[in-house]
DNA sequence: TATAAATCTTGACCTGTATCAAGGCCGGCT
DNA sequence: AGCCGGCCTTGATACAGGTCAAGATTTATA
């Protein structure tokens, strides 16, 4: 995974963010940019350190520049499940609020662009397309959440690994069909926990899935679909092609 | 269920509301309400009545005034997941996208008060504090969805039951603890499409928490907790009594 | 009020996923 | 190189929740 621009500051162009950003004020452009220059710190974590625990002081906000961190939400006894996986490009934090309302660790090496919320927070003041972007940005995630609850609540297990090896082989090769390549990022403990399932359960469907020649594995951590369009019907996903963000 | 104003006019203090809603600014609120009052359309529907189809154009948003309303997303064999059940106050609808991403449908009988969304969206502009509170009711919609990927991937049938009637009970009734009672908005199909669970998993665990004296029904519409602090144990909550919105 | 149509409950049985357990692979360290 | 420890895979078994089916209760209709 290269280094992109931290979502904030993303172009329409951004090779990481095909869905999120739509457009960018031209006018205003600049102007963001070297306001948010001035305030932002880069900070990184080895894979699988944690960033922060559920109910932790969360004095900034940010955005991933490399690598992928993930928002966990545990019950009491133990039983913990992934909320949220941050791309490059994607937002962490929320302004307005100071304590982190789940768990935030590092599934790889992972390097986040963050601002210190109380400057942040008058910028959001000052440059209204920030603050639109934020709005747009949390729809879509709200979006992908939904989405989420969809997969957690009726798909079976071959569908939730297929529908998650999909949205990584997605997001991280260009073509819209055909083979497609990607590192995994994650762990198959932090597939597991994303996918409301167990590891043995994970590692079952993907072992499914390659005797089935929907997928191809090359070590544990690289996968390849010959085709997309036969990944996407184990899926069960919709036709239209309907993205997951 | 009594009426209240739509969500983007609530003061703090309205019931209904009592989350969404930290602060209204003094200095513009008047005038949002009048430039509101302008271009609102009031609208009602029967219970289970079909709003609006996944991928219907969706031109207009609003808020549910009276009743329960429901965000349903299908799968394409008919596997259905509600991703969303929207009370009194709830806002409905995105800025800036123009066709519903699922199926809208009455749960009760269902009062809307709709804005037309170009109007809605040139106050957008005009008027900042508008899109700050919808910027505050997406991230707290974020929150609430959240929580139920927990519910939906980690939770027990008996758990999952418990904490949709904790919900329920927790808007519907003042006290903190002690006794509450409440009418159930919605069917028992609706509860297990909101669940992930089957109508009859649904039924069955309502017979097993009656039967353990954690609720009581009178006919099959009317839920009471004679100790909220029980039922919130069977729901697996933390004990901080973390609030789903 | 009687009847029909939904909706809900309960039971018997089955299946998919969790659990428990053993072994294999791979990367890091001495 | 060889060993150790963390991941991952695979197998055997158990159980929660789904499925199918019958009946009960409630609501709607005549």
């Amino acid at each position: 995974m290269t280094a992109f621009s931290p979502n904030l500051m993303a172009r329409p162009d951004c090779a990481a963010c095909p869905i999120r950003h739509r457009a960018v004020c031209a006018r205003c452009e600049a102007d963001e940019l070297a306001q948010l220059e001035k305030i932002k710190i880069y900070r990184s974590w080895k894979a699988g350190e944690t960033i922060l625990f559920d109910g932790d002081p969360m004095d900034f906000v940010g955005s991933v520049v490399t690598g992928c961190a993930m928002l966990t939400r545990r019950l009491e006894d133990g039983r913990s499940q992934m909320v949220g996986l941050l791309m490059p490009s994607d937002f962490l934090g929320r302004p307005g609020r100071s304590t982190a309302p789940y768990e935030v660790s590092a599934a790889t090496d992972l390097t986040l662009c963050m601002f210190r919320r109380a400057p942040f927070e008058k910028l959001l003041v000052e440059v209204p397309h920030i603050r639109d972007r934020l709005l747009e940005m949390s729809l879509d995630e709200l979006d992908a959440a939904r989405e989420w609850m969809v997969l957690l609540g009726r798909k079976t297990a071959r569908e939730k690994v297929a529908t998650l090896l999909l949205l990584v082989l997605r997001r991280s090769s260009l073509p819209i069909s055909g083979v497609a390549r990607a590192d995994l990022p994650i762990t198959r403990e932090a597939m597991a926990s994303y996918l409301g399932l167990t590891i043995e359960t994970v590692s079952r469907q993907m072992s499914r899935l390659r005797a089935d020649g929907v997928i191809t594995l090359e070590g544990l951590r690289k996968v390849s679909a010959p085709d997309l369009e036969a990944l996407a019907l184990a899926a069960g996903e919709d036709s239209d092609g309907a993205t997951i963000a």
